[in-house]
DNA sequence: TAATCGTATTGACCTTCATCAAGCACCAAT
DNA sequence: ATTGGTGCTTGATGAAGGTCAATACGATTA
């Protein structure tokens, strides 16, 4: 990205939102085509992350929501002692911050898990472009009621689900997220180690590949490190039904 | 709801966000005296709910925020196959329902732990005056982040802890939101039952009072049923540094 | 006062998962 | 090709907490 990047003259990099493929999952969703332009006018674009470096840090001064463009990143937070919570997975088309969203601190680290791209929002531009246009205010309630109910999803998954149904909850919502972006569902890499797929689910890693390889043996998907296949959905769906899932 | 509450006059309800002693934990936090006037005539005032009943359930359609005046809530998830997880206990001052503001559906169930009023904020006109008041939006915002905080605070407790620090968070917790209202925060009487506590905690009610008994014996508080007196603090507090605590 | 129902405590036992440890696979850098 | 690093797998063992069960307590109603 970088080399080529400075070159790139600055009007190019306008008016991205009401030309994005990643609308129907990103901020402008169901604005007019007029207010998106606005929207355009209000976002900083193309903003590369390289992989393990942190867009932003639990304490960092709130300035700016970011939409992930390309890549994936992390979310995680520490206690003082160290220990270390990964709270969310973020791709293509997702925003992150808004657990900071009119405060004036980062409430999480957010990492690259690989090279990203990032659009950054502003947020005195947001605030005040969304006083104007109460589609996109509304619009801004909504995505942060979801992040809470996405949130009490995995609060019910730590708190009730065994290990087996954990990581299958993982795996389906993976599957249904990479098929929204187009994606095949059933085949794709996992950006996150074991370890991080395991602070997520309130487990250890050893316990993540365990049970990986169960899966395995009992065929209902094909593990080669980072690569999953998925072989047998349904027997994952049964493992689930009656679960609430992490929606996202 | 019911009886009595059909001969108040109205004019009698309305006008109190002004004057109201939750101010300072509630909603018009931060707001001008005149800008609190017009919240006032946004709210419907003293809404009574009995101890068990339902304010609003998941799958509700969404038209309101509620604040609680008196008495104490649980939220509760409940998945297809009947299992129920406990998403958050709140007090007079706190606002519920925020998971699901801005969309059309409730995404949880509130319960009455005893008899309680709320105060209703009926969504559009809440809406309406959040985009005259930039400092009422601000808030809104800020009441939701915080939310997504808290639940990620929950699930870093619920992903790491062991059940004695569960515990203690959660005493210390309790203990803190009462003083903040002005009661002792030394001894206090617990509104939810053990099998509440452990699902908001993720443990069985059998470990919940295992673990009572422990810091009983321990010397850390002093239990008889629902009646909890903190004899050392330090303890408990010493048991959960280190650990993000649960936030409100 | 007794009877009943929901709630709490406590004990005995068992399952699940964490822990400790060893070895392997893969990649990057020399 | 060799070395080292990081991440993954797998086994052996133990601890934490879940499950089942018996009993007690406490509030409400008969």
């Amino acid at each position: 990205m970088s080399a080529a990047r400075e070159i790139i003259p600055v009007h190019a990099l306008k008016a991205v939102c009401s030309t994005c493929s990643l609308q129907e999952l990103c901020l402008p969703l169901g604005l007019a085509q007029e207010e998106m332009v606005q929207l355009d006018d209000a976002i900083n674009q193309r903003m590369p992350v390289r992989r393990g470096e942190a867009l932003f840090r639990l304490g960092d001064a709130f300035r700016s929501l970011y939409a992930v463009r390309t890549g994936f990143f992390k979310t995680v937070v520490v206690s003082e002692d160290g220990r270390e919570q990964v709270t969310g997975f973020h791709m293509a088309g997702e925003l992150m911050g808004l657990d900071a969203f009119g405060t004036d601190q980062h409430g999480c680290t957010a990492i690259a898990l690989e090279d990203c791209e990032v659009c950054e929002l502003p947020y005195h531009r947001l605030e005040n472009l969304a006083l104007e246009i109460p589609a996109l205010n509304r619009h801004l309630y909504k995505l942060m009621s979801r992040e809470i109910i996405r949130d009490q999803g995995a609060m019910l998954l730590l708190g009730n689900m065994r290990a087996e149904e954990r990581l299958a909850v993982f795996l389906l919502n993976l599957s249904q997220r990479m098929a929204a972006r187009g994606f095949s569902s059933r085949q794709f890499v996992l950006r996150m180690t074991r370890e991080e797929i395991g602070s997520y689910l309130g487990m250890k890693l050893e316990t993540v590949s365990r049970t990986f390889s169960r899966f395995q043996q009992d065929g209902w998907i094909k593990v080669q490190g980072k690569q999953i296949e998925v072989l047998d959905l349904a027997a994952i769906k049964q493992l689930v039904s009656g679960c609430i899932g992490l929606q996202h």
